[in-house]
DNA sequence: TTGCTCCTCACGTCACGTGAGGTGGC
DNA sequence: TTGCTCCTCACGTCACGTGAGGTGGC
């Protein structure tokens, strides 16, 4: 017989770790004084604690861990542990190595200088929305282009819907590819599940729900895309890669651009 | 100004947290209500927000982003976090790997059938032995060989110890390879420090500590060897190789073998 | 008598989740 | 008055680590 102290350096374990075993009854003592209360090992039990310490590093739980050393548990059972256990490690794996990712992709940012501006991307699943909106054409890409289209046909748009005494929740723009390098720019505002009239100009439409890649942006749209560009860069750095056209949410649409907050979303998949 | 639940909403998490990160002076409500303790949030705070998520989502612990939140923290701050990090990571991830090959090899081991036995292998660092140990000769591998040679040499080498009035310890043998497929064979007992006159036959020897795969096998030797090369089948199959003698401790040494408690060992590194 | 090993509580860990029990404004 | 949102405790999570305060055998 041995005492905790001896047991535990044999099993390269806590004193404390046996004890705990004990009260879960995952492995109980050969034998306990009764006036001392003292606990005793018999030595066999080293093979007990071995079976113990090798599930608990395969990642059991201790009640799991109790559920396969009774008596007569079929191996089925363990190999049923084993295979979920495979699964969330795997899981766990891989989200080890996005955040591995985002850490690099934020160091060579940091340490890149003032190359690369610091942006704190996080990854979300978006929506749904259910949007009433409107489309317009824009000549091109870039700030000088889409800036107009915005001030013409967003004014129109909300006083449309305001007349329909509709109540406007946050404001969702996304553009779409058309041709000769134009772009056509689908303005709208979340709406739930109010009924809308629509027209010849505005439709309801449902965004789904989407994996996207986020960042607040405060003030003026000018600069915007070189925020697109940048988020970009993240994406391909934690190794997603861009499924759909991007997104802004106007959380705070200002007359003042200045004092605008933008969520700009790009949709994304590994 | 938001109450606490659309902020939460806006933001993919739940009030408790907005909470939680309140009482931390990570992200405190723009504004309380006197009387109702109701907590708003500027649209503003949204971008705080995206930022202690985005950082929460790179691994980092509450205290650490409570203290990049301060007003002028040094960028290099967060570098030294980011490293940090980045190196606990990566070690989480190899040692799930380990993981996630062990329990691969269990399943293979159970799912082949009667073909492999359950071995509960352990990874451990063994030692460090001071032994008062004596050399014999085998004249080859096996049971039948090594056998003899053991029940020759034991008694001899106990009853030189006790003479000298030594407490013994763990019974430790290993073995090294010799000319003409013999074998040596080293046979010692853990003596810690206890002061050893060394003689002709028994020397003092320190065992290192080393990183060993282990096992706890009860009763004869005589199939040990199966043993021994399922566990070289583990350590490969977990990603590790061979890098020294195995060793084999006699926890509970008796005259009727199949009474006896044996702990095998092999060195392993990664 | 002094060490030594052991004992039994019981709190702390980390970032919230989850009730319980209650209140203020539409 | 009924919902709704919000509030403040306070316990639970997981596997022990770490004292605090005390006891039994050499």
């Amino acid at each position: 017989m041995l005492g905790i102290g001896e047991f535990a350096r044999l099993g390269q374990v806590s004193p404390r770790t046996l004890r705990h075993y004990g009260e879960l009854g995952i492995l109980v003592p050969a034998h306990v004084d009764d006036a001392s209360g003292y606990r005793f090992y018999a030595i066999d039990q080293l093979a007990q604690l071995q079976r113990v310490v090798a599930l608990r590093n395969l990642g059991l739980r201790l009640d799991e861990i109790r559920s396969l050393v009774a008596d007569g548990v079929p191996e089925e059972h363990l190999r049923g542990l084993l295979r979920s256990r495979r699964a969330e490690i795997a899981d766990a794996i891989s989200q080890e190595q996005v955040r591995l990712r985002q850490i690099e992709a934020r160091l060579d940012a940091s340490e890149g200088g003032a190359g690369m501006e610091q942006l704190d991307v996080v990854l979300k699943r978006s929506g749904p929305h259910r949007v009433a909106a409107t489309t317009a054409t824009a000549p091109g890409h870039g700030y000088e282009n889409i800036g107009p289209v915005f001030r013409a046909h967003l004014p129109i748009l909300a006083d449309e819907l305001l007349a329909q005494r509709l109540r406007l929740g946050v404001c969702v723009v996304w553009y779409e590819e058309a041709a000769r390098d134009e772009l056509l720019v689908h303005l709208g505002w979340d709406v739930e599940d109010q009924p809308v009239t629509e027209t010849d100009a505005v439709r309801v439409e449902d965004l789904h729900v989407v994996e996207v890649a986020s960042t607040i942006h405060h003030g003026s749209m000018e600069g915007v895309t070189t925020r697109f560009e940048s988020m970009i860069r993240w994406i391909e750095a934690t190794g997603h890669h861009v499924v759909g056209p991007s997104r802004e949410l106007y959380w705070r649409l200002d007359p003042d651009e200045s004092r605008q907050i933008t969520e700009l979303q790009i949709p994304v998949a590994r």
